[in-house]
DNA sequence: AACCCGTGTTTCATATGCCAAAACATCGAT
DNA sequence: ATCGATGTTTTGGCATATGAAACACGGGTT
């Protein structure tokens, strides 16, 4: 015996099972037992009884013509899943390390409606205090967050987003096709970048976390005084929030 | 023997291991074997063996302070399945102008069963937050969208829900003779109108999608609070509704 | 430190419940 | 009509999932 650790005994039921889920999911049109089983290596009526308990469950609809196919099920438990991870702790360490490197505040933001909502934050080690809070929100069109959540679905928020350019500062972007150049660099650069657009002298940069299917979820972000900003600062500071948001995606593949 | 008809098998190992993953991906957190094990009724040594098995196959992660939890792999199967329809692109025009028009909850929903599941949403405007989330489903009588998706087909689905008329609110349609007038109603005006009759005070409205062959798919829908509504204001919001769904099957035709 | 709960994990004999093969049913096409 | 290919049902045998109980481990408590 070479193997220095037991193998995992595997329930071969379940794993047969949800073989077939995958295999369903990933047929539009439904197929039927006989090509099932074939495809599974499975015995046809060993794929029969398995259809039957998926169908059961409700995971496995049958069509009139004796097609099975995946039901909503599925995919209503997936959604859930989603919905629960913490983002928070997945990107606890990538977050860590920004506020290492940059010593400015770090935001980590969802987008609700034509906002962005920090669900959490790390504070600036230097002395100048930030006024958001974690819970707190801002408008998508002038943060770097709210911008790199824009420039990640831009085509459908685009419209939304036209008639609501309020002015908070003399830099504040106010006109759609300013926008459009900005969200087209912020798109080409990989971070969005706010200089003072929503508050003065307050800079800030964002970079967008994404699901393995590209679905966008939320934005890291940095934000700093205009004074504390290294001279030719940007692209570098846009790099390390582009490469941290990067990571915090790779990490929501790999789980 | 008084049974009709045989009662199907099913898999008890493939149930469970499903009933598994169904009760992880509603814990945020994760949770241990021995509270899962009560929790489903299933001894520890089982629901452990069920836990490996989901976990050699990708579906579950062990965190390190020994609890399980889903994985996003349940979620990349379940999206597979959505993938197959892209509606929810196709409708997102519809649904962005629905919400300015309206400012409140805007609802994509298929029916699933005797339900609807929400496939897409976008929330209020309005400070008031809607409970029901992507993923989530409703019952088919007493909901707009699901009162659309049963006036497009009332008669094969009269029968379904005939002795399923579940009371949620005291204005619940429960009698079927008070559910065919609605319908007839729906069917008259293009639009469904639920008046509280899932959540209290809480009204909706829905319009049917469908495919250039007449073959509904899919509903659209509004909700909003009884506080927000206009005066005579059903008949406008029904009309939006009614519109942007026709929008929406004008472009089906068209691709 | 010694002790105890309460965890997660492992073992093991047993019979449960899954499995494959083969028979049956139900279609359509030839 | 016949054939062939499909979905469904049955059945006996045996693999395998199962529950009870033992084991390992750790974090509190005294």
């Amino acid at each position: 015996m070479s193997e220095v650790k037991a193998p995992p005994k595997i329930d071969s039921t379940l794993s047969k099972g949800l073989g077939l889920l995958e295999a369903l999911a990933q047929s539009p049109t439904g197929v039927g037992v006989t090509d099932l089983a074939g495809e599974m290596g499975l015995t046809k009526s060993n794929t029969f009884r398995l259809l039957q308990t998926l169908k059961a469950l409700g995971y496995v609809k049958l069509s009139d013509d004796k097609l099975y196919s995946a039901s909503l099920k599925a995919w209503q438990i997936g959604r859930q899943c989603i919905d629960n991870i913490n983002l928070r702790d997945i990107a606890a360490p990538e977050m860590n390390q920004l506020s290492r490197e940059t010593g400015e505040t770090i935001y980590l933001a969802v987008q609700e409606n034509l906002s962005v909502v920090y669900i959490d934050m790390i504070d600036s080690v230097k002395p100048i205090r930030s006024w958001n809070r974690i819970g707190g929100s801002a408008p998508l069109h002038c943060v770097g967050t709210g911008k790199a959540l824009l420039a990640s679905n831009y085509d459908v928020l685009r419209n939304s987003v036209k008639h609501q350019l309020t002015q908070y500062t003399d830099k504040t972007i106010t006109t759609i096709s300013a926008l459009d150049n900005d969200i087209k660099l912020a798109q080409a650069n990989n971070y969005a970048f706010d200089q003072g657009e929503f508050r003065d002298r307050i800079l800030s940069f964002g970079a967008s976390i994404h699901l393995p299917d590209g679905e966008t979820i939320a934005a890291l972000g940095v934000s700093l005084p205009d004074i504390n900003m290294p001279i030719n600062g940007e692209a570098n500071l846009g790099r390390l929030v582009a490469d941290a948001a990067a990571s915090v995606s790779r990490k929501l593949s790999s789980s």
